[in-house]
DNA sequence: CTGATTTGACCCTG
DNA sequence: CAGGGTCAAATCAG
């Protein structure tokens, strides 16, 4: 894509400009006016700030993913290899090599970014494996020096849609409670449980406002799959590692999180971060990796209530806690899951304390 | 029966 | 060359 420097950056301004108008609209509302106001004014400020941002990104990191643009685009023209055609999968080596060459098997060029999850036994609640995607897992390996092996995952929906999003789960050797799972693409797949129709309950907000001004979005345009509603307030942390840009440096500043954690539970993160990192994208990945970003305070019902419950697992049920991170983590594919098809494995987010970092450019994944 | 997981081999990157 | 990532046949589960 072609970035014309002079006009984006004007929209650049102009994107900054409105979000700080809009704060201080928000300033104003926050004593005066409606929640729902305050609510919209913050989405809309999060949506310039977004849109700056992912100029900025732009700019910055270009050269870096070419074939991911491509792919945040139009999942179809590229990788024929996941498009449609199962069987090219099957066939000979040979073939895939070439198809690999073209870029299914880059491993370098993909960008990334990890999230560390804890999960509490006492809180029973493992992270971030699940996030309203469908994940299969399609290997596992041990890890030179680690104690726990990795486990892959990728979208279910690889062969039918196209959807080269993956993620690799794996412990903590030093912390076993700590998940680090690293995400790699972008869904470009629609998540499959609809979030859940508008709750019949009472919510705040409205919901149709909320869901259809996805703050977070895409970093691209496409994929409204972000509207999920589901609700983060996770305090999880991503760290997103672009190897490949090694130029911007931010921080998202609109990503607030209001949860109000007191409990136990922390994400942790450490970032190797290359010190990079900007760009909205991260969002979906983090929306589609674990993280939910929403402005609304309450899930979609309650279907998490169920997981913090008391169950204990503490270190000698570890193989337990292991299990079930493991079938949340990939599955999401229970879509049919009790949790009324948004399976949510957090406990309750309200554990995680809401610190969030981001680094690097996830720019977009293919 | 269908779809997901397991597991060992193969291939690629560093 | 070693280690990591992916493939795909075999196996398991719903």
């Amino acid at each position: 894509m072609e970035n014309s420097p002079g006009w984006e950056q004007k929209t650049l301004i102009n994107e900054l400009a409105r979000g700080k108008e809009l704060a201080k609209q928000l300033q104003n509302n926050l004593t005066s006016s409606s929640h729902e106001t305050c609510e919209l004014l913050i989405h809309n400020i999060l949506n310039s700030y977004d849109k700056a941002l992912s100029m900025l990104k732009w700019n910055g990191s270009v050269a870096g993913e070419p074939e991911l643009t491509g792919a945040a685009m139009g999942i179809t023209s590229e990788s024929p290899s996941l498009c449609g055609s199962p069987h090219s999968e099957d066939s000979d080596r040979d073939f895939k090599d070439h198809e690999h060459k073209d870029g299914s098997r880059k491993r370098k060029s993909t960008p990334r970014w990890t999230q560390q999850v804890q999960v509490c036994p006492g809180t029973g609640l493992e992270g971030p494996l699940d996030d309203g995607y469908s994940w299969r897992k399609y290997g596992q390996k041990d890890i030179l020096g680690a104690k726990y092996p990795r486990g892959y995952y990728r979208c279910t929906h690889r062969n039918v849609q196209g959807c080269l999003a993956t993620k690799q789960v794996q412990r903590s050797d030093e912390d076993p409670t700590i998940f680090e799972i690293t995400y790699r693409g972008r869904h470009t797949c629609t998540p499959q449980p609809p979030p859940p129709p508008p709750p019949p309950e009472k919510q705040e907000q409205p919901p149709n406002t909320t869901l259809d001004n996805p703050p977070p979005p895409p970093p691209q345009q496409q994929q409204q799959s972000l509207e999920t509603p589901l609700n983060f307030q996770t305090g999880l942390k991503v760290i997103t590692e672009d190897l490949e840009t090694p130029n911007n440096n931010q921080t998202f500043p609109f990503f607030y999180f209001p949860s109000t954690s007191q409990e136990n539970c922390n994400a942790h993160l450490h970032s190797p971060s290359m010190g990079n990192f900007s760009d909205p994208s991260f969002i979906s990945p983090a929306t589609s990796g674990t993280s939910y970003f929403s402005l609304s305070p309450s899930p979609t019902g309650t279907g998490m209530a169920g997981f913090g419950r008391n169950q204990s697992l503490d270190g000698s049920d570890q193989s337990e806690l292991a299990k079930i991170v493991a079938a949340a983590a990939a599955t999401s594919s229970a879509a049919t899951s009790p949790t009324a098809g948004l399976d949510f494995p957090f406990g309750s987010m309200d554990q995680f304390e809401p610190s969030f970092s981001f680094d690097n450019n996830p720019g977009f994944i293919n």
